[in-house]
DNA sequence: AGGACCGAAAGTGTATACACTTTTTGGATT
DNA sequence: AATCCAAAAAGTGTATACACTTTCGGTCCT
């Protein structure tokens, strides 16, 4: 049930490491403003810091980790700022996929959406944090691949990771309980074709997930080899 | 707050490979499918191989050009399919930004709208292919940057930057001056604040830029050094 | 005590070396 | 003439070397 992620790696080394990263920054085991030095890096993969380089260059693609020139890289420190303007696209780009999504819906779409919710369900009652984050974003990522549209569903699914830090970061368990059972909300007014319906709810759930983070905590730093380990 | 541009700068060595190489794709004095060889780029811009695989990374993410295992890096060949695609999004996106924009209009905004299109006026006059297309897709990011949404802008330019392979190497002179025509009714709906007829003239813009793409040229493979030189 | 200064340590930026893979080439065979 | 195969050539993937920059710790001066 993988999405492709931006671009199509996790076979190379270099993926491997991208990957790796990845997760240890969504799931804040490295917190934002982390110094990642090449070398400390490259120990714990044990590879040379070529290959760091590389899976970090594209992760400062992806706004993972910003770089600044002969200091390091550092893992990003999302403003609140960036956060409400994702979240704005994501409002955007969402409400007109809805309306298309409704215009070209089969009863195999819905029950694919269907089952993806479930899996969202049991990923929540059985307190899976990195799971259920992970599947609560894919939902609307989902959509965009049932419409047969993967240009669409790259987009979405680089737009979540980018406010991923952040989203995944502060979202409480209640409040993925919360989105879970919006999903399926949604979910049955597009299975009735009611776009308004539809429309409104989708709305609404992405207000109420950008309401949900609290954009105030401060984490401390912490040692890469821990995190990785 | 500070949203780094979406394609980085020219002010490291690695930047400013990715923009020589980023101009000579989409101004398509290299053509689609054409070989870069690490070496022989390296060579003309007279660095090492390192700089030139760091800024091949950063081009395939892209999508300007594609990377195959032990391979090699190819300037890429978008689909008919992903081209339709790119443009489906992009409806959807500035369909939503459209009336978003028309909600938060000022007076300022119209004005810095209406300069930009007599500057592409002027590309166009003047037969400036590079200038001109590069202005008529500026026209979109800059709607979104006037809505100080730097994250909607970035996203936008990607999409462009995305297709402009397609965009850029079909658009004929008319349909450019066509192109300009449509941005100077659209600007005049924005400021009258009228979102019915703004949201049908972007619509049937996009189409048409769309609708004068002909997919089927083919064209030959060129060699690096001509082509950056 | 506190700050300016200097040198060592750590770290980044780029080039180069080398192993391994793909492509090309030049016969030899049918 | 076309095909097949092996060895050379070209090219990619990774590691390492080295120069240059930043950071850190200590010493000296006021």
């Amino acid at each position: 049930m993988e999405i492709q992620p931006p671009v199509a790696n996790s076979s190379s080394t270099t993926g491997f490491i991208v990957d790796a990263l990845t997760k240890a920054i969504v799931e804040h085991r490295l917190h934002p403003g982390t110094k990642l030095a090449e070398q400390k890096v490259a120990d714990h993969f044990g590879v040379s810091r070529t290959l760091v380089r590389q899976a970090l260059f594209q992760l400062s693609q992806n706004r993972l980790i910003r770089m600044e020139p002969a200091r390091g890289a550092f893992v990003a420190t999302p403003s609140v700022n960036e956060a409400k303007q994702v979240f704005a696209v994501r409002r955007m780009l969402e409400a007109e996929m809805t309306r298309a999504f409704i215009k070209g819906v089969t009863p195999a779409m819905i029950k694919s959406l269907k089952q993806h919710v479930a899996m969202e369900k049991s990923a929540v009652q059985r307190e899976d944090v990195s799971g259920r984050t992970e599947l609560l974003g894919d939902f609307h990522v989902r959509m965009a691949e049932l419409m047969g549209n993967d240009v669409l569903a790259q987009m979405l699914g680089d737009l979540i990771s980018r406010c991923s830090l952040i989203t995944l970061m502060y979202q409480s368990a209640t409040a993925a309980e919360h989105s879970n059972e919006e999903h399926a909300a949604i979910v049955q007014a597009l299975a009735a074709k009611d776009e308004a319906l539809a429309l409104t709810l989708m709305d609404e759930h992405l207000q109420h997930v950008e309401a949900n983070l609290t954009f105030d905590r401060k984490l401390p730093t912490n040692d890469i080899s821990m995190a990785l380990s």
